[in-house]
DNA sequence: AACTTGCATTTTGAATACAATTTTGTAGCA
DNA sequence: TGCTACAAAATTGTATTCAAAATGCAAGTT
């Protein structure tokens, strides 16, 4: 018996409807607020109801949608109170993540973290805040797979995934993103050292000043903003 | 309008089932490795398969639940490496919960845990661990409860639960039964004094010491021996 | 105009029906 | 006995149907 012949990881239908609205709900085509209604989705999806209605009661037990009942699921938002909860817990998550990398980091996982840090910093020399975010949220997630702690992972993304129902990019100050990238200096000197206390402490300290990016954004109501086509166009 | 007018908290039968069948597990009626079959559970609460679904699934996404695709729901089981996993992650969530507690823990409130603490004492003496265990879950339910952060709450007792699923309490040795003990007396000081760091570090280890026990528990097949009936008797 | 009231429509909750897959059981054979 | 092949039963995955609740709207009242 070859990898092969062993089962092969089939999907099921909710499976994929969990993973598909989830990125739908990411990628702005359901905004925060919105209202998920079935059928719609059925029709789109060329499904029927019950694996849809599946897929919503997970993603209602992950806090992205509100489930109310006989009214429908909606897109949650997030209020004040809800960033200034999850951070705090992020952080202690990611501190976590931090000091089992640093208890655990080979020489080629920094090697490969370094590389997307000054890949990073260039991006921001040259202000290009799309790409530094996307190699912003790599270098975390290579920080994350390098504790080796999947239920770790797990916990982390589930609050990250929140988190991003806030939709804060746009509203970024160059002196919060100038304070960012000092930070992440910190962060790659810390994981050079392998020095799991400081590091636990910069990315603390990273998170705090994330989540106040995140709560100003969140008062402009930056997310409509975006340009993103909605579902029902 | 008084507050008896608002929207009454009517609920749907999938949340129940969650809870129900959440209970179920944690009582041992349904045990680790246990087949979750659809029609008999169906048939148990005189309901259909469709909230019965839907409940599992979110059993599933809870990590109480293995879902098979094809071949139904298991309940979860927990390797000795799921334990090493998990009770990190705990620690740096109770570690949080400490923290925020101190900062925010009323005299009143400190009062209460301290009664629950010297209950908890007096049970400890006497050697009754059934009691023993009942106020060690209140107490520490109590600093989560003071750290005043619902997600936190979430997540923390997520993992917890999945913990449960090891049914680890027939298995404590009197010499870390005994330290346990210890450890809540300083975790009662760090508490008194609102010192934040030192109740971090004490709640930390506290877990590091549960973890133990827990592992020795898995290893020796505990939770068979516990004699609580199954659902098919 | 603003605010009810009643009813039709839409949407959700739950049950049933059907299809696909896995498991079980059994007959045939070496 | 032990193995394979294959049919039957049981179980799960998905679709459809029925029931209950919410929503929208128009007519009527103040």
């Amino acid at each position: 018996m070859n990898e092969l012949s062993q089962p092969l990881a089939r999907t099921t239908l909710h499976e994929d409807l969990v993973e598909r609205i989830r990125t739908m709900i990411f990628s702005g085509e359901l905004k925060g607020g919105d209202r998920v209604p079935e059928q719609r989705l059925c029709d789109m999806f060329g499904i029927s109801r019950t694996p849809l209605r599946e897929a919503l009661k997970v993603l209602g037990s992950e806090g992205l949608l509100d489930l109310l009942p006989n009214k429908g699921a909606r897109v949650a938002t997030l209020s004040e109170e809800d960033i200034d909860e999850i951070f705090p817990v992020m952080g202690a998550l990611e501190a976590l993540a931090g000091s089992l990398a640093c208890a655990r980091l080979t020489d080629t996982e920094f090697a490969e973290i370094r590389a997307l840090h000054y890949q990073m910093a260039l991006h921001h020399t040259r202000q290009e805040l799309q790409e530094y975010f996307q190699l912003n949220q790599q270098i975390h997630e290579a920080i994350l797979i390098a504790a080796q702690n999947p239920t770790l992972e797990v916990q982390y993304r589930s609050l990250a995934g929140r988190i991003r129902l806030a939709r804060y990019r746009a509203n970024m100050t160059q002196a919060r993103w100038d304070q960012a990238m000092r930070e992440h200096e910190e962060i790659l000197s810390a994981l050079e050292s392998r020095d799991g206390e400081a590091l636990s402490a910069v990315l603390n300290q990273h998170l705090v000043n994330k989540q106040e990016t995140v709560k100003q954004a969140i008062g402009d109501g930056v997310g409509e903003a975006h340009g993103i086509a909605s579902v029902y166009d």
